[in-house]
DNA sequence: GCCAGGTCATTTTA
DNA sequence: CTAAAATGACCTGG
């Protein structure tokens, strides 16, 4: 019955089927459809059928790609809720829109509902009407109306990914001149906002005191945007957010969260407690005479919370003490505010004080980075460490090996290696390999042999994240004339984050990552020795753990943004397209990919990518962030399970799955 | 080349 | 409707 689990997708059915069941038909928004950028009218005009070419296009390129004078279209802005309401509606009539009158509007009775001692007034019922106006033939029938006032970790997982995905996109557009930056803002995350909010692509609208359903304690997230999508903190900017609420008589403001970035002096050298900082700018913009801060909106919130004792979110922005770029923040969960004063800023004004302590029992969040940046500084040891580099120098940042669990002293023995061995070249007739470009490949560039092996589209943006998941990555190597530190060669950078092999609590060994991993971000490749398929059924399957294999049956998963939020009529291709089958055994020679557990729901994903060496093209497994990963979390990517669909041979080589996860499939292997 | 600090455009909510 | 805000991206000068 195992195998019924995992019957989703076939890799190297090269087939690239698109999944129907995640495509809404929605008609074009009338004349205000967005104008699509070349590449993309040409993969739905149906060219390349799967949305890219297929496979054996490598000899030929030049004729049968795309012409390599791109017409940039503008991208029309898109449409905002004021426009939304002032046009006439066309209803569809058809049973794409959402499916709320399924999952019910029994909103006021969800059992789900944290308690909520107070009730919110207008502000709410306002917002829901909105939502309601919303709720009809244009908006994304993936969000249910129900979601969008209450969500799951589910549905803020969706909303994030989705999120995230069409900023990716956005940055590429931009990164490769296809974006008309006439039209709307320049920012992606401010695009991709309002492509979210016009189609109602959100969730936890309802504003609510106290824990958010679906976001947990420990979540990371890199921009403001983010938090409002999810309803930690609806807030763009303010620091302090705050609701009005209704008691019998009376109608007063309460603080919901706060967002502690540091700009102003807090106070955080204690882990549960945190000073915060009223709002107001201590002197006059225009005449520049210090003025006191006023007790209003946000902190006038403060102070009524801080005599209601209401639960207030924290969120903190952190800043690696070490790498200063890497900005995020951390939610913190709830805090109450002990009391308020008032002191003197640096300026002179007055300021307001509020300090918040944190309420016990709740897992550690920030109290874990704060131990990371001991650890960083050599200011704290680390308990359990057995060996400061298990790469014995071959990772440029060492890997850690630690045990804080049992005795056990380490893996058994291997040689550490980050390359792929025995690898077999695909054979192709090739006039060429690689590209010709000067210095770095330019996205947008349509001369580049290797972006036209992308569908002319440059797969990383320029801070080295990938935009979507694809049959196939083509990335420069070393064939090419560009230089190595071309942006096309992200997976043969090496390492970048602080990693640590750790004794896992009933897992073996497993990987985690000291640093905050961003979504799609490149962690590692796996590397080994590749495996002949014909060795392997001869001895009647291997008998070794470490083995990465693309013919196991995966489920399939989306990562890219649903086409709908874009009035795309069809999706690219998530699934893979391998010619031949690839079997990585890492039990001799490995890196740290081989340490990576299994689980149903992991945190990161694989893509296959192809580059040329030595006059052959080679395909390597690539491992990117699935979602944005906190510091500390163990990093796990879907093992799928390998092909007992003929039912003859018994699942014997399967693993009861520890996973832990609500979607679990029991064991995998 | 790195940073700190200034500036600009932008969205959110009350 | 407008203003304020603990943004984020970019530019400049030391």
């Amino acid at each position: 019955m195992e195998e019924g689990l995992c019957e989703n997708s076939v890799p190297g059915s090269g087939s690239g089927l698109v999944d129907k069941t995640r495509i809404v038909e929605v008609k074009p928004l009338r004349s205000l459809a967005p104008v699509l950028p070349k590449s993309l009218q040409l993969s739905i005009s149906g060219r390349y059928p799967s949305g890219f070419p297929p496979f054996v296009l490598f000899g030929e390129p030049v004729e049968s790609q795309p012409s390599p004078t791109p017409i940039p279209a503008p991208i029309r802005s898109y449409r905002k809720p004021s426009d939304e309401e002032e046009t006439p509606h066309e209803v569809n009539g058809d049973t794409s829109s959402p499916v709320e009158g399924v999952n019910g509007e029994s909103v006021d009775d969800s059992p789900n509902r944290p308690s909520q001692p107070m009730k919110s007034c207008k502000t709410s019922q306002k917002r829901r009407k909105k939502t309601q106006d919303f709720g009809g033939s244009s908006s994304v029938g993936v969000i249910s109306m129900a979601q969008r006032d209450d969500g799951d970790r589910e549905v803020v997982n969706l909303v994030l990914m989705n999120f995230d995905s069409l900023r990716r996109r956005f940055c590429q557009l931009e990164d490769s001149k296809e974006l008309n930056t006439m039209m709307g803002t320049k920012r992606p995350d401010l695009r991709a906002t309002n492509v979210m909010t016009s189609k109602v692509f959100r969730t936890n609208m309802r504003r609510r005191v106290g824990a958010v359903p679906g976001v947990e304690i420990g979540d990371i997230f890199f921009l403001r945007m983010e938090m409002c999508h999810v309803g930690l903190h609806a807030q763009s900017m303010s620091g302090i957010d705050y609701m009005s609420v209704k008691d019998e008589f009376q109608e007063e403001t309460v603080a919901l969260s706060i967002v502690s970035s540091g700009v102003y002096d807090n106070d955080a050298e204690e882990e549960d407690i945190l000073v915060y900082t009223g709002q107001g700018e201590n002197f006059n913009k225009k005449d520049k005479h210090v003025v006191d801060q006023k007790l209003q909106r946000g902190n006038l919130a403060l102070d009524r919370s801080t005599h209601r004792q209401n639960e207030v979110r924290v969120i903190r922005g952190l800043r690696d003490a070490v790498n200063k770029h890497a900005k995020f923040y951390v939610y913190d969960g709830l805090y109450k505010i002990q009391g308020s004063w008032i002191e003197k800023g640096k300026s002179g004004g007055g300021v307001f004080k509020y300090k918040f302590v944190r309420l016990p029992g709740q897992p550690s969040a920030f109290a874990v980075w704060k131990s990371i940046q001991k650890w960083k500084r050599g200011s704290s040891s680390r308990t359990g460490l057995i060996l400061a580099d298990l790469t014995t120098g071959v990772e440029t940042i060492p890997v850690s090996l630690v045990n804080d669990v049992d005795n056990e002293k380490g893996p058994s023995f291997f040689t550490y290696s980050n390359s792929l061995r025995d690898s077999k070249p695909f054979s192709m007739v090739q006039s060429s390999y690689g590209c010709n470009c000067n210095k770095t490949c330019v996205p947008g560039d349509l001369s580049c042999s290797c972006i036209q092996r992308n569908e002319g589209d440059f797969p990383y943006i320029a801070n080295g994240v990938l935009v979507s998941r694809r049959p196939l990555v083509h990335e420069c190597g070393p064939m090419c004339k560009c230089f190595p530190n071309c942006k096309n060669r992200v997976s043969q950078t090496g390492l970048k984050h602080q990693m640590e092999v750790f004794k896992t609590k009933d897992r073996g060994w497993g990987l985690r990552s000291l640093d905050p991993i961003r979504a799609g971000t490149f962690i590692c490749e796996y590397a080994g020795e590749v495996i002949d398929r014909a060795k392997v059924n001869k001895n009647g399957g291997y008998n070794d753990e470490y083995v990465f294999d693309t013919s196991r049956i995966y489920n399939s998963f989306k990562w890219n943004y649903e086409p709908s939020l874009l009035d795309e009529i069809s999706s690219s291709s998530e699934d893979y397209t391998i010619p031949s089958p690839l079997i990585i055994s890492s039990k001799n020679f490995g890196n740290v990919a081989r340490y990576m557990n299994h689980s149903c729901s992991p945190n990161v994903f694989w893509q296959p990518v192809l580059y040329a060496e030595n006059n052959q093209y080679f395909l390597h497994i690539a491992f990117f962030a699935l979602r944005h990963i906190p510091p500390m979390a163990e990093l796990t990517y879907d093992y799928g399970c390998s092909d007992h669909a003929d039912g003859s041979s018994a699942p014997q080589g399967r693993k009861k799955c520890l996973c832990g996860s609500a979607k679990c499939r029991g064991s995998f292997g």
